[in-house]
DNA sequence: ATTTATTTTTAGTCTAATCTAAAAAAATAA
DNA sequence: TTATTTTTTTAGATTAGACTAAAAATAAAT
């Protein structure tokens, strides 16, 4: 078994490699999770002693098979339990963050998979991440920056990559908010607006938008 | 806030008030949560200065108003989250009670709220009992054992105070389960045996049954 | 290729929550 | 009432997980 704190620096690795590939560095991982890199070299060295991961001293770390199991089985919780307080309890997609991140240390093989089916195996969280399957499998998130699209590309809003009222409410002048079905019309390279069509409306974003919208394609 | 260490104590001097009225000993309180009373008067000083529970040295404890609070909003998510696995998962009765004490530690009082609405504001728990409300009031449980009821007296079953399936299968047999409706029409004092109505039928209950499981009264 | 700056590690400290062993207080029995 | 037993507390140790400050290794810059 692992440790809440464990759990938490696993999480964080299997985060980091996702978006570089190489060995994660003990900075790296003290500032996704706040710490000290002293910390962290601590934390590391009792981890790669359990077999999660893979410590060279000044080189940096990387999760071990076993490691990025149990990293996915944390972020699977996460996600489904996300997908619970949206789906059943009504929360608002960005007020689930916190609530998650307490559930998804709880420890039930059996919770977790009695949850999944409650809330017919999702794929997906309520910001469009992928949900891990049991043995912690994970698809390759299809989760794009809107203006990463091409004109023709058709999705729909899954979420956005800051989450303040202020701009919500700006998207929601657009008629823009999560689960909205857009298709690209027009794309402008050098300022990255675009014309969209919404709700056979034709709407136009700026630049802040398409940078801050997420769009898991149709 | 209080750590979990700290609201499992909260708790178990909660219940222990609730059967003895007196302060509660530092063995008691040790006995309940399986460690030693040296433990126990560290942790109850520290409660102490935390205003939730009032201590004199080789005198015991018992709980502050707040303290109350606290250990009643503790109990409420506890027997929230039993009736979600029930209910929801469908988890036997039984099999909840480890999860739910992992769930009771998760703090937001809008998941509680939420969770409440979602559930239909249940009144008890599947074990039958009480579920405290959202300012800390608990209804004293009507559950009582099968021998302490009357002829005359009518409910239904809804737990046991053990709980190993070859009892349950042995209920199973003379159709009593959770939920099962039941009158009594005779009582025998000197051995604790009885006679219900179940289902229009009248079936004999051995004193071993009538000292294991609970009634909540119609 | 040195020097300077950055990153990482080591060494030692701190807190929460437990423990053991011994001392002290309270309760019980002779 | 005195002795014995039980309960409770104190004192000191331990572990996980964080910290600070200083040392060591690596990387960057002159």
């Amino acid at each position: 078994m692992f440790s809440k704190a464990e759990e938490n620096y696993l999480k964080a690795i299997f985060h980091l490699e996702q978006q570089s590939k190489k060995a994660i560095s003990t900075n790296a991982i003290a500032e996704k999770l706040d710490m000290k890199p002293s910390s962290v070299t601590d934390m590391v060295k009792r981890l790669s002693g359990k077999d999660v991961l893979t410590y060279i001293k000044y080189k940096g770390t990387s999760l071990t098979e076993k490691g990025r199991v149990v990293a996915a089985g944390v972020i699977r919780k996460h996600r489904l339990w996300e997908v619970f307080l949206v789906d059943k309890l009504n929360f608002q997609w960005d007020e689930v963050h916190d609530i998650a991140e307490q559930l998804e240390h709880i420890q039930s093989d059996e919770l977790v998979e009695r949850l999944d089916a409650f809330l017919g195996f999702p794929e997906v969280d309520p910001h469009g991440d992928p949900i891990p399957d049991a043995s912690g499998n994970i698809k390759r998130t299809e989760k794009k920056l809107l203006f990463e699209l091409m004109p023709g590309d058709k999705g729909f809003c899954v979420g956005l990559t800051i989450s303040d009222n202020a701009f919500l409410n700006y998207l929601d002048k657009k008629n823009i908010s999560i689960g909205t079905a857009i298709e690209v019309i027009e794309k402008e390279d050098f300022d990255r607006s675009m014309i969209l069509k919404i709700q056979d409306q034709s709407v136009f974003v700026s630049q802040k938008i398409t940078e801050t919208v997420y769009i898991q394609l149709a």
